[in-house]
RNA sequence: GGACAGCUGGCCGAGUGGUCGAAGGCGCUCGCCUGGAACGCGAGUAUAGGGCAACCUAUCGAGGGUUCGAAUCCCUCGUUGUCCA
């Protein structure tokens, strides 16, 4: 959530950076207002409550002295009427005000480049060269059905499309880079934890995916709860609302889940393949930290994903997400982008963000900051999406009889010796 | 699924309609005491919002209700424990 007193303090860089991000002004200016009034209904509520409190308190003496009553009750009475009326304006203003602040993104960081989308994203740097193929490199499904390790139809015939089933190699590769990658975040000092994948929608709210992007996530029929669309949900919100002591910061966490995702807005894009399927598996980087601290551990978390590509010996790319590309909670983000050598291009594997206050707003995650409180720093990140991760092996160790060369550091982990 | 009992500050725990933002204890901070410490003594010690400030408002699991007034009474929900199915 965007700090209403900032914006009431400095509308017009507020306002500035949320245009950046293609935020309606109008919206902007209507937030403003919307807190203007909450102030005034507030502070005229909280004079005729201060009224009502202190003639109860009269009140309680009358009785005790035997006094009567009767023309006091009849002042309180009519102070009532007033003062429900404040109260409704109140909660009603509250209302608006929270619908509206809810839905506006992080502001982008002023450094963050402008740009309408993916196109106008900045390349940083790029890890490992692609290797020259003697042959024409075909596409993952090519390939996982000549192996036999991936079903897309059954995956169909089981649920619906965007699913698929992992068979043999293709399963335990799944199972094996899930594996490699979680020591590999604990050996960097991400904890492991295993977290609930169903969440209400006071998690998703924390995180920023409630209120707006309700139609993308997968919601249960009888309850208040929903599939989560990364562990970044379940893992941020382990401190919702809690105040933590200094010196437990930062929190470094790493977590696997399935991620559930309705896909709405993708319609027609990839759909071959396994790029982009409902359910698939990602391993997560979370870190809760010190405001002062968020960079260092933002920089952390993009070697450590970048290092397991580097592990897994495959191209990559590092880039700097522009306004346009940049998601809800993020005040800028780095994403990693993996060479396929049959789509002939870069593809997302990995995406890193710091939300700075944004999301601890949101959810009350806060720490000891001396005397006061102070939001902490929240940042997420893949590392990484197993699903792209077993397209990207595929692809770039793939030979012209279509069989695929396992990366040494994961054949500890298949039990194949090396 | 049903019955009963809880849910109070960092922790424990008292509090069944007004003087309760909440006794007491523990912990913590500061000061005194001491060569230094323990003990002892004294002071302080929740969060959010508003105000230059005095101070005001809200919060005793959450939400709603009764009442001039609710930690306390009523309702709904959540949650923990125990027992039954």
């Amino acid at each position: 959530m965007i700090d209403l007193k900032l914006l009431q303090k400095d509308f017009e860089s507020v306002n500035k950076k949320l245009m950046r991000k293609g935020v309606d002004a109008t919206l902007i200016e209507e937030l403003k207002l919307k807190n203007e009034e909450l102030k005034k209904a507030k502070s005229s509520y909280e004079t005729l409550q201060a009224l009502q409190n202190s003639m109860s308190k009269e009140f309680g003496i009358y009785k005790r002295e035997g006094k009567d009553i009767s023309e006091l009750k009849a002042r309180v009475d009519a102070n009532k009427i007033v003062i429900n009326e404040a109260l409704d304006i109140q909660r009603n203003t509250q209302e608006e005000l929270e619908k509206i602040a809810m839905s506006i993104p992080n502001m982008p960081d002023d450094d963050v480049p402008d740009g309408a989308d993916e196109e106008d994203n900045i390349e940083l740097k790029k890890v490992l060269t692609p290797r020259e193929f003697t042959f024409t490199p075909k596409e993952h499904w090519e390939l996982a059905e000549q192996n036999g390790w991936i079903d897309f139809e059954r995956g169909v015939k089981l649920a619906t499309s965007r699913f698929s089933v992992q068979f043999g190699m293709g399963a335990r590769l799944e199972r094996a880079l899930i594996n490699f990658m979680l020591d590999f975040n604990r050996s960097r000092g991400f904890d492991e934890v295993s977290v609930p994948a169903l969440v209400n929608r006071s998690a998703l709210e924390g995180t920023g995916q409630l209120p707006k992007f309700e139609d993308d996530l997968y919601k249960m029929q009888n309850q208040e709860l929903f599939l989560i669309p990364t562990a970044e949900v379940p893992v941020t919100n382990i401190y919702q609302d809690e105040i933590l002591r200094e010196d437990e910061l930062p929190k470094k966490m790493t977590a696997y889940t399935s991620c559930f995702r309705k896909e709405a807005g993708a319609a027609g894009r990839d759909t071959r393949g396994m790029i982009r399927q409902h359910q698939f598996h990602k391993v997560e980087l979370v870190a809760i930290t010190h405001p002062n601290e968020s960079e260092k551990v933002f920089k952390e978390m993009v070697e450590c994903a970048s290092d397991i590509l580097t592990a897994l010996e495959l191209p990559h790319r590092l880039v700097n997400l522009c306004t346009g590309d940049l998601g809800f909670g993020a005040a800028h983000t780095t994403d990693i982008e993996v060479w396929l050598p049959g789509q002939n291009t870069y593809r997302e594997i990995s995406s890193i963000s710091n939300t700075r206050e944004f999301q601890a707003r949101r959810a009350k995650i806060r720490f000891k900051d001396g005397k006061k409180n102070s939001f902490v720093h929240t940042l997420n990140g893949s590392s990484l999406a197993v699903g792209r991760t077993l397209v990207a092996i595929m692809e770039n160790n793939q030979n012209e009889d279509g069989t695929i060369d396992i990366p040494e550091v994961l054949k500890p982990y298949l039990g194949i010796s090396i």
